[in-house]
DNA sequence: CTATATGCAAAAAGTTTGCATCTCC
DNA sequence: GGAGATGCAAACTTTTTGCATATAG
């Protein structure tokens, strides 16, 4: 009985960068969904927690979330303007947070990388 | 007439890790202090905008504060259950951060890097 | 019918703002 | 007296929870 859900999961996946709960919400509304913001809210939670989801805080303490190609660890360049997401990989960098960690005596070593920019599109867009 | 705020400044100082607002409140009055909420949060706010401390979120939503030793760019290493933080830096991550975002057309690159494990302090308490 | 999903309203939690007071100069 | 600092209470924002209803099987 999960069609609320599946109306969120689809409106992330049609989102090209980070929405967060109340974008989608307000997104889902203004198309002429009658869904709740506790359902968005619920449904998020679930898909982040199946991991089909990534979920980040913005500086605001937002919580955003984004329907991810792949469910292997990566990372996001994500632009700061249009929020677009491009999804970026690099070996190196888990290998050095986990060495890192050892080094100090650190153990269950978990991390978090994002990238921030101005995507080639905004910075026409700008000027 | 800013005691307070050196108050804040140095209870930050003294903490091994990052701290909320809340708990450095809490802190403050534990020791005795007659400092408000409002006032923990203002200086904060005062002491981040000058670049005295650096300030993250964590997952639960809540604003984090550390006073670091140097102003240069760097990242963390915390233990996720004392929240002591050790202060890393990294060359490498800062070159590969710029160029993949140069590589997809990005400027203006700027990155958060945060590395997260268990201390071996805690560790040994923990069992 | 039973279990789950949904939505509204209220509750929480963290942070900020309004406003009167106090302190330093 | 004037400017900035302070604190309390209220306002706000985001997210969660309580509870009654609706829906699927």
């Amino acid at each position: 009985m999960s069609t609320r859900r599946e109306v969120v999961r689809q409106a992330l996946t049609e989102s090209s960068g980070f929405r967060s709960a109340q974008d989608l919400y307000a997104d889902l509304r203004a198309e002429g969904s009658k869904i709740g913001l506790t359902t968005v809210y619920r449904a998020l939670q679930a898909l982040s927690n199946s991991g089909e989801v990534d979920v980040l805080r913005t500086d605001a303490g937002e919580a955003v979330y984004r329907a991810c190609a792949t469910e292997e660890h990566h990372h996001h360049l994500v632009c700061r303007s249009c929020s677009t997401a491009v999804e970026v990989e690099e070996p190196a960098v888990e290998k050095w947070a986990a060495e890192v960690g050892a080094e100090h005596g650190f153990t269950g070593i978990t991390h978090t990388v994002e990238i921030f920019g101005i995507c080639t599109g905004c910075r026409a867009a700008a000027g």
